[in-house]
DNA sequence: TTAATACTGTTATTCGTTTGACATATAGAC
DNA sequence: GTCTATATGTCAAACGAATAACAGTATTAA
């Protein structure tokens, strides 16, 4: 590993002048700049970032902890928030927290003893404390951790109402919501909320069938069977977009017409899904957006850490986008 | 920050003592060790691993180098690998190169800096020197990087064949390949030499139909639209799911029956896209299997980095997983 | 000529941890 | 009582870079 002391000696001066150049501080000739900076050039020179770490300069690296990439939505905003932070100079450390509280935790753990600037969270297991204690800069995706962090969230709640009233206004009279029911805190609350809102404004009854996030594919399929199978139902408002595929799937086993017999949106609406699955109506999250938002709200964390903001809560708007299944 | 130090004054002993304990060499005694274990937790003591690192311990960090995780099937390879490399003990910096050469040069700088201990290269921009140059332990997925560093791939050449064979065996005469042409190097192209060594013992035409991975969704439509309005087409034998998939749905904008008037077969069969597109034949990477392999291996080169393998290249089957669109 | 400014070097310390060298102390074995 | 294995402590150097303090030289301005 070349280091310090051999750029020094290659470019013919001290360390402290190559500290100097590299850092930018005090006085430097231009000539001698430049003669550095070949040098560096020459041995292909990077400063150990361990070491600087450890003299108390920033890492440049931040914990990214979301459930897992394999899924399309958190795939394509992890690649979104990445990419926003390598521009900003910033290396990205991948924590796929699954549903596995323990796996956090030591995730956790681990961001810290490796001195990150900050984390990004999208994961739901932990409770406040554990993310306080860390003392580090955090913004969440999605999920209230505490009153002083900062969440990043789509318009959940619009989205619910949007893709309600839209079924309605295709002639749906008995529209279900599908998907994980009231549970506190998830995202997707806000979701049904939203719907339930909207079938009082319009008069009709609401009906929620539980499909768990978490579940396997058998079990949802099960349940989305016996809703198509047993129930009077017209519309459906999925809480998100694979629970969506999989009632469009099963609805076509069934024989089941859409969006004839049934309309269909679901929810999220990431790029694979929207060019791979054109027929499917979908709540479009800004997911290039919600990742902008994340990382500029860390970085003035990190650079301004006690600085309160403006704001703690941010939703960014959703959009419909109408497609077949809907009865376009 | 809690530190070394502190964790010695309350368990009452010297730095030294901790230090022993926790790397575990030298004389101690039972009663201290437990002593020394109560401090650490009480204080939630965690050792600075930059410092560790700069002392010359492992980082246990891994750079993982892949194109996008957005897509489906680089999203479950690396949600499998980085689970892997977490139970080893690694911590995964993610890397997402698109097809930015300049990027991925940038990458390579930044890991190397972060003194990472190895690294997973999947992403196929940069020449062999730039990697071998980094003198760090690395395993390339899907690509030759040079001839001492070892890949491994799914038996690409296998299922190109495979696919091919089972159109054929459901009647198919007009089989066209439709992806990447070949590429030098480029996984696919092992796809494609699989389906013309078929197609020449099958004693039919070879057909390729160019449609480029990384053009834009509007062009590889306009591609794919051209071969099945203009061309006498019965089969398929895409380069990707997604692709395929995109065969699917313009197929059905077209009025063409699947699997009467044209059979698909697709490749990599993500989970996703199994999941949730259950009508699509596919030829299926075994993601875990890679995921597993890769980190193994690697694992062997940091433990072991001067050790010659006794195998540099590692083909892991395929599978072809039979479903409506390919006439099943 | 004097003084100020620009530039570079020397030296030493710091970051938190690891580890080797060495000293000392206690316990049990013979 | 002596020897040895076990247990703990003190001290210092190292990892690579940042930087403060200070010294010294060169250049320029007044």
């Amino acid at each position: 590993m070349v280091k310090l002391t051999d750029v020094a000696a290659k470019a013919g001066c001290s360390v402290t002048t190559v500290s100097r150049v590299i850092n930018n501080y005090g006085y430097i000739s231009q000539k001698t700049r430049k003669k550095v900076h070949e040098a560096m050039k020459e041995l292909n020179y990077q400063p150990n970032s361990v070491a600087r770490s450890l003299q108390g300069k920033k890492t440049k690296l931040i914990g990214l902890i979301f459930p897992d990439v394999s899924n399309p939505f958190f795939g394509e905003l992890v690649s979104k928030i990445e990419d926003r932070l390598f521009k900003h100079g910033y290396k990205t450390i991948l924590c796929n927290a699954g549903n596995d509280k323990e796996k956090e935790r030591t995730y956790l753990q681990m961001l810290m003893a490796n001195q990150v600037d900050g984390i990004i969270a999208g994961a739901h297991n932990l409770g406040i404390e554990e993310y306080q204690r860390t003392g580090l800069p955090i913004v969440s995706f999605d999920r209230k951790l505490s009153d002083n962090i900062p969440i990043v969230s789509a318009d959940n709640f619009k989205g619910g109402s949007l893709a309600t009233q839209e079924l309605y206004n295709h002639g749906a009279r008995h529209i279900y919501f599908v998907g994980n029911p009231t549970l506190d805190g998830h995202p997707t609350q806000k979701r049904l909320l939203g719907y339930k809102e909207t079938i009082e404004e319009l008069k009709l009854t609401e009906h929620i069938h539980p499909v768990i996030f978490n579940e396997t594919l058998a079990l949802k399929e099960m349940a989305i069977r016996d809703l198509l199978e047993n129930h009077k139902v017209d519309g459906i408002v999925a809480s998100d977009d694979l629970t969506a595929l999989l009632i469009l799937n099963i609805s076509h086993d069934l024989g089941i017409h859409i969006p004839e017999d049934l309309k269909i949106i679901g929810f999220d609406g990431s790029k694979v899904v929207r060019d791979f699955e054109p027929r499917l109506s979908t709540i479009v999250q800004p997911i290039p957006s919600i990742a902008q938002l994340l990382v500029k709200l860390l970085e003035k964390r990190i650079d301004n850490p006690t600085e309160e903001l403006d704001n703690y809560t941010y939703y960014l708007p959703v959009e419909l986008l109408k497609r077949e299944s809907s009865g376009n």
